[in-house]
RNA sequence: GUCCCCUUCGUCUAGUGGCCUAGGACACUGCCCUUUCACGGCAGGAACAGGGGUUCGAGUCCCCUAGGGGACGCCA
């Protein structure tokens, strides 16, 4: 019996994405279906944006979607940064080894360097990647790292022929060498970049089949080549497409809600969410609409997987979640899931500090602070002071806080105050339409606290709704507004 | 700009050369059920991107074009 192991490699950036749940479960049914294992490793090398509070919220999220893992074979710091100096060591071993084999060399150019060979591929209708004659003498080397200059180490690429990578799902992918970089190993902090990382991770953990996103495929012929330097055999790779925006873009935040914990706080039962993720790009055979995962992974097979890009329509999930609200859950049963959403101890005693200095009666709690309980609020444009500057004021905010680390009151005043700065707007002028939007009323709960309560997610979904009822923003009125939020300085 | 992937109703999809006059689901429209609204039931409109081949026969195989998407980072 052949033993199936996956990996998953989601970013640790920020919300778990809809998107990681959608290749976790894809993988997770494969290796239950084949008797494997289902290994769970988030690669994230990159020191300034991995924190253990976002691996926390990607495992959290997929613990409730019903999904199990297991870590795997320890092979250094499966999670991150907390042990960053054994990884290194760890890589550090195989960086070696393809230096002494003349796979890899140490690359010393600046970044206006490494522009202007862009620029100079560019101009000859080369791809822009970086590549061509790099490497140093031996002696030049030495010389520069005694002074300590700052280096990369890239692998080397052949500049002719054709990488052939064998798709479970697409068949033969043909790209050629003269289109592939001299990818960075090793980055200048010591840490490897995802490529060696995941090499050198799936070698050692055994791994069987990799299934991850389409848009792995340009680099699938790296990995390929980093595996017969080391003289390893390469795993099974599977493409899945990836989820669309309705405009058929990438699924991406900014477009849409698309975080797990959007539809959490949208009151989504996972068993559905997980169904309609299942309903992405893949079909029972008898096409029937409402399964569990159980019976998802009874019936799977891959080669079902149909390559178009799916739209992500919340639309149809509301409809599949209606009907397991209905069918899968007792009176009894309802109670029980509604309070564990909406009424439990954690988000209802975030809200009460602040609810319980504003009621006379218990009867006042909802109309005060049901906004905390529901999804969009039903509002117009006329429930806003009307200005010019509105739908922009709205969109700068929405930006800011997109790019906001923390979601937190403080770190949301911050943002707040400086938008109110650079925006030459008092903080109450900013903070009002953003109260609108929020809370769907003109007083209420603060709505920084609000926000804070109601996570990311559903604070930046209800700012793009507040958007959109007041007229939204044209193509053209959009690129207006970019350029004017792109002068403002960031952070 | 270079390369790669993809293409069936608005959306998710069935379809693996004859069973396709292209099936199902969401959404939409109409009717029925109903004290309202839902739920439920029934009905309706709605698609093989275009052009060439291969074949007795093409949604299905091949080629070209078009469109969409992705990659081209000391992100993953």
């Amino acid at each position: 019996m052949t033993s199936v192991r996956t990996r998953i490699a989601p970013s640790p950036t920020g919300d778990p994405h809809v998107g990681t749940a959608y290749i976790a479960l894809f993988n997770y049914c494969f290796t239950q279906q084949h008797g494997g294992e289902f290994i769970l490793r988030i690669e994230d090398t990159d020191q300034a944006r991995s924190t253990q509070a976002s691996e926390d919220a990607i495992l959290n999220a997929l613990r409730w979607s019903g999904l199990t893992w297991s870590e795997g074979p320890d092979v250094g710091g499966q999670f991150g940064p907390y042990r960053q100096s054994e990884r290194k060591a760890i890589y550090s071993t195989y960086i070696d080894q393809l230096l002494a084999d003349n796979h890899a060399f140490y690359c010393f150019r600046t970044p206006d360097e490494l522009e202007a060979i862009r620029e100079a591929r560019k101009a000859k209708g080369l791809n822009p990647g970086i590549k061509g004659d790099l490497a140093l003498p031996d002696d030049e080397v030495k010389r520069r790292l005694d002074a300590n200059e700052p280096y990369v180490i890239r692998m080397h690429v052949p500049d002719e022929g054709v990488c052939v990578i064998q798709d479970e799902l697409r068949g033969e992918i043909e790209v050629e060498w003269s289109q592939v970089d001299c990818q960075i190993l090793l980055k200048s902090d010591g840490m490897p970049t995802y490529h060696l990382a995941s090499v050198v991770d799936d070698h050692l953990m055994e791994i069987s089949h990799v299934i991850r996103g389409e848009e792995w495929i340009s680099s699938t012929p790296k990995h390929i080549l980093l595996y017969q330097y080391l003289d390893w055999t390469p795993p099974t790779f599977c493409h899945m497409p990836l989820l669309r925006n309705p405009d058929k873009s990438k699924l991406s935040k900014r477009k849409n809600p698309t975080s797990i914990g959007y539809y959490q706080r949208m009151g989504f039962m996972p068993e559905a969410l997980v169904n309609y993720l299942g309903r992405m790009g893949w079909s029972m055979p008898d096409e029937r609409e409402k399964f569990s995962l159980d019976e998802m992974i009874a019936a799977f097979d891959i080669s079902r997987v149909s390559l178009g890009g799916p739209v992500f329509d919340v639309e149809k999930l509301e409809w599949l979640n209606g009907v397991w609200l209905r069918e899968n859950l007792d009176a009894q049963q309802f109670i029980q899931a509604f309070c564990e959403w909406g009424l439990n101890r954690d988000y209802l005693g975030a809200a009460i500090p602040h609810v319980q200095s504003r009621v006379n009666t218990f009867s006042d709690v909802v109309p005060l602070a049901g906004f905390l309980l529901s999804g969009a609020p039903d509002i117009s444009a006329d429930d806003f002071a009307q200005s010019d500057d509105l739908v922009k004021q709205l969109q700068f905010t929405l930006w800011r806080f997109d790019a906001l680390r923390e979601w937190n009151k403080a770190s949301l005043l911050e943002a707040c105050q400086f938008l109110a700065e650079q925006l030459d707007v008092k903080l109450k002028a900013l903070l009002a339409p953003l109260f609108i939007a929020i809370t769907g009323k003109s007083n209420s709960i603060s709505v920084l606290d609000s926000m804070e309560i109601l996570g990311s997610d559903m604070s930046r979904a209800r700012i793009r709704q507040a958007i959109e009822v007041l007229g939204g923003l044209s193509k053209k009125q959009l690129k207006k507004v970019e350029k004017a939020y792109r002068v403002l300085p960031s952070e």
